[in-house]
Formats: C-alpha cells, sequence, structure tokens
DNA sequence: TCTGGGGTCCTAGGACCC
DNA sequence: TCTGGGGTCCTAGGACCC
C-alpha cells in the first residue's frame, strides 16, 4: 500500500511567484523591481510577492499593511485573475501534451505522471531531459514566466524536489535516495504539516524527519490524530504511493468577502448575503452543479469564526433558494460587536442531479419523480429553512420561486423545469414542465387567482 | 484598524437506524 | 430495567494549502 515506483516517474512544477511573475511580464516597467500582488485594501494580504519584494522580507499571506512598512517602493497590484487563468492553462496545455495524466493543484502548480509520457524508459538522464524540456516550452507558450520542476518516485517526493532550487530550478531524485534527501529536513516541508503540527511535534522533541522517523505509529495518532499520524509515519519514510489522479470533482463551492470596516446593520448584512448567494448559484450552474448544503461563514470583529449550515432535501442551483437559506442561518447569529467577513458556500455538489433530470425528462417528467417517492418533510418552525421545507419534495427537485402568494411553486434545475403550485392546505396543482430556455418559463404564474380559495 | 479568498480534509458529537 | 454495538448522515470547528 505505500510501496514506492521504481523510477522517479512523478513530476511536480511550480509557476515561480507566480501572480507577480505575469504582471512583470505584462508590464515591463515592472521588470526587475519589487511588486506584490494581493489585497490593497486596509485588510488586505500579500497573494504573491515577486522575488524582488521577497529580499526585503515580503512573503505570502503577510498583512499589506506589513508589506508596505517593509518595502513602500514595491509596486502593489490587487490581481488580474484572467490574465493569471489564460497563462495557466497555457502551462496545463504544455503538460497535457507531455502525459495524459495531469493533476492541476491550483492556478500554478501539478503533478504529471510521466509513466503515462510514452517515453523510451523512465530512468534519469531521460526524465531530465524531458524536464528540462518542459520548462523551456513553459517559458515559451508564457512569454518568458519560469518554473521550477522536481521529479521523483512519489507525489511527496516531486514536491519537495521542486521546492529545492526555486526560482527556474529542477531537481530529479534518484530512486533510492529519497530518505537521505528527506531526513535533515524540518517536518515543515511535509505538505499538511503547518504551525499547529510544528508546534506539537516541537513539543515531543520533533523538529527534523529524521527525528520523525524515530516516533512510533501510536505515538504520532496520539499527537497529531489518526488520519495525520498514519499519514506522517510513512511520509516520514518516504512512502507514498498515491496515484496522480487528473479531472478532481469539485465538492463545494463559496463566496466571501472581508469588508473595510466592521458591518453592524443586520439589513446590510442581509443583502451581502443575498449578493453573494447569487454569485455562488452563477457559479454552480455555469459549471453544471447543484449542491444541497447551504453554509454561510461569519467572522467577527475579534476574528472568531462561525459558520452555520443546512442541508436541503434536493440539490439546488437556485440564487432565491439559496439566499433565503443563508439569511435564515445568518440571523441565528449573534453579530452585535461587528461582522469584518461574510461568505455563502454550497456543498453536497450533485452532478448526478442532471442525469435524474434528464431521465426523468420524457413524456411526465416531474410528475413522475413525484409520484414515486414524495416525501413530507415536515420541520420544526424555528428551524433553519422550514418554511420551504414544511411542503411536499421529492428528490430532484428544486425551488425555482418559493412563497408566491400563499404557497410554493416547485422546480427542478438544470435543463428542465418544473413548476407546481401548492400550499399546505391544498393538493398540489398540476405540474407543467419547461425547457430552461423556453420564453413560456417566464410567463408561467400559478393559478391562484383562478381558482378559487381552498381552506 | 494585525490576520484574503477559494478550496480540501479531518474530528467529534448527536441523531437515527438496524 | 439495564445494557450493546456499528454505520451513516448532519453540523460546527479547525488545520492546512496555494
Amino acid at each position: 500500500m505505500t510501496a514506492v515506483r521504481a523510477h522517479a516517474s512523478v513530476l511536480h512544477l511550480d509557476l515561480d511567484a507566480f501572480f507577480a511573475a505575469v504582471e512583470q511580464r505584462d508590464k515591463p516597467s515592472l521588470r526587475g523591481k519589487p511588486v506584490v500582488v494581493g489585497g490593497t485594501g486596509g485588510r488586505g494580504v500579500v497573494s504573491t510577492a515577486s522575488y524582488e519584494a521577497r529580499a526585503y522580507g515580503v512573503r505570502s499571506a503577510m498583512s499589506t499593511r506589513e508589506a508596505r512598512a517593509r518595502c513602500p517602493h514595491a509596486a502593489y497590484l490587487s490581481g488580474r485573475f484572467e490574465a493569471y487563468r489564460s497563462a495557466s492553462a497555457a502551462v496545463m496545455a504544455v503538460l497535457r501534451d507531455c502525459s495524459p495524466l495531469v493533476e492541476p493543484l491550483s492556478l500554478d502548480e501539478a503533478f504529471v505522471d510521466l509513466a503515462e509520457a510514452g517515453l523510451p524508459d523512465l530512468e534519469v538522464p531521460t526524465v531530465t531531459a524531458l524536464a528540462e524540456e518542459l520548462r523551456a516550452r513553459v517559458h515559451e507558450v508564457t512569454g518568458g514566466l519560469t518554473a521550477s520542476v522536481g521529479v521523483a518516485s512519489s507525489k511527496f517526493l516531486a514536491k519537495i524536489a521542486s521546492d529545492l532550487r526555486k526560482p527556474d530550478g529542477l531537481v530529479v531524485v534518484e530512486p533510492g535516495t529519497e530518505l537521505a534527501l528527506l531526513r535533515p529536513l524540518h517536518v515543515s516541508v511535509i505538505p499538511g504539516v503547518g504551525p499547529a503540527t510544528v508546534e506539537r511535534l516541537r513539543r515531543a522533541g520533533v523538529h527534523t524527519v529524521a527525528e520523525l522517523e524515530r516516533i512510533s505509529q501510536e505515538e504520532l495518532v496520539r499527537l497529531v490524530g489518526k488520519a495525520q499520524g498514519h499519514s506522517l509515519f510513512h511520509l516520514a519514510r518516504a512512502e507514498d504511493d498515491r496515484p496522480v489522479v487528473p479531472d478532481r470533482e469539485t465538492k463545494s463551492v463559496s463566496v466571501e468577502g472581508t469588508y473595510e470596516t466592521d458591518l453592524t446593520d443586520r439589513q446590510q448584512m442581509s443583502a451581502i448575503v443575498t449578493r453573494q448567494a447569487g454569485e455562488v448559484a452563477r457559479r454552480l450552474k455555469g459549471n453544471g452543479l447543484s449542491g444541497r448544503t447551504v453554509s454561510i461563514k461569519v467572522r467577527l470583529y475579534d476574528f472568531t469564526t462561525l459558520s452555520r449550515s443546512s442541508t436541503l432535501p434536493a440539490p439546488t442551483d437556485d440564487p432565491a433558494t439559496i439566499a433565503r437559506l443563508a439569511r435564515t442561518l445568518l440571523e441565528d447569529l449573534d453579530t452585535s460587536g461587528g461582522v469584518r467577513l461574510l461568505g455563502v458556500g454550497v456543498s453536497g455538489l450533485a452532478d448526478w442531479i442532471q442525469e435524474d433530470l434528464f431521465a426523468a425528462a420524457g413524456d411526465e417528467p416531474a410528475e413522475e419523480a413525484a409520484q414515486e417517492t414524495p416525501v413530507d418533510q415536515r420541520a420544526e418552525p424555528d428551524q433553519a429553512g422550514a418554511r420551504w421545507r414544511s411542503a411536499t419534495w421529492a428528490p430532484g427537485m428544486d425551488v425555482v420561486h418559493a412563497e408566491h402568494g400563499r404557497g410554493w411553486v416547485w422546480g427542478s434545475g438544470r435543463g428542465v423545469v418544473t413548476v407546481r403550485f401548492e400550499t399546505a392546505d391544498t393538493p398540489p396543482g398540476p405540474v407543467r414542465s419547461f425547457r430552461a430556455d423556453d420564453p413560456d418559463l417566464e410567463r408561467w404564474r400559478p393559478p391562484e387567482e383562478e381558482q378559487p380559495e381552498a381552506q
């Protein structure tokens, strides 16, 4: 389970000071000068500092305030993500040209499985030549960006190797030399070992990987927990057989914002959360996703961070549904004292809703689905989301407009929209289905005016 | 005016079911 | 009357990554 490949066939590529480098590429006057990309406001932090700025002690995640104190003459830029995305796409294309197994970790980092690259062999000279060629091609297609690359027999070692000769460097770890490379290094080089873990290990007298290797698995689990304990036990021995996985699925979509001054106005908070919910919904739809769990995040004036979530019976990508639930969750929190950050997210993502809907989108789509598996979800009156949970749901159905008049209107998410009017004390009205782009959908109204008032 | 934004993964407790 | 497990789902919080 923890075997290591016999060859150095995992490549990790990391673009150097990526955001800052793109800025220097596009604006020649910035070349050779300190450049800091990140939040430029009073509560901003540094995202990327160019190597010229790093010489002044500016680092990622440092507050921009502190960066300005250390390097007042740097150029402070808020970032142009379209340019970064485009440069990143060009780099990933180069990597995919080399091997079908490319796993991007972020805009500026990826693993490549060289075992699928069609090389004549995987000996060190061969993979070294390929790595140099990749670095040259990245430089070419990005108009001059440099990348640092590590090649080794596992993801773990490849990632560590790419860090060893930054910037613009290449390290190929000869199979069999992994432990010799690893043992003298500080435990903080291990991905997943952050400040909290470093401190726990330090108290146990562990600073280097060599010292980590002397701790028993039971002791490690006691120190840092089950999952991380087992992981560290193996990584300290350079044991890592994790595969390179392309196309990892998105698990959540969220939007958050930190405000220059703390928010105290509940109505303003409500408006912000509503806007954020709309943005989350837009991005869900844009990616063909929907999710069941809506979460909010609230960071108070003193930096304590609260989260609340609520899970719907069926996935949604509807802005009104997400917004209403988010506002309900917010209502239950004490925000007196001020709020510095608000956020909205959706998780429990389901791409299967598409197939379900289209499978059910034949002749009598949602009606059939509703009859098959009606679920009466009567929630406690004060429970988050109770207002639209307290009606009849069928899996795969979504709210398109809720609380229209005295009842509810139901609809399905992607491609086909199903609408029906019902109230707590009347039977459901007729079900009608529209294609999402059908203009008749917008014109559809609940038949409440035509119906006699039912009791 | 210390401390961004977008994510992933893990833990722990309670509800609920068998 | 007291005493059981395990598995899954949900929620809240925290560590970590780039």
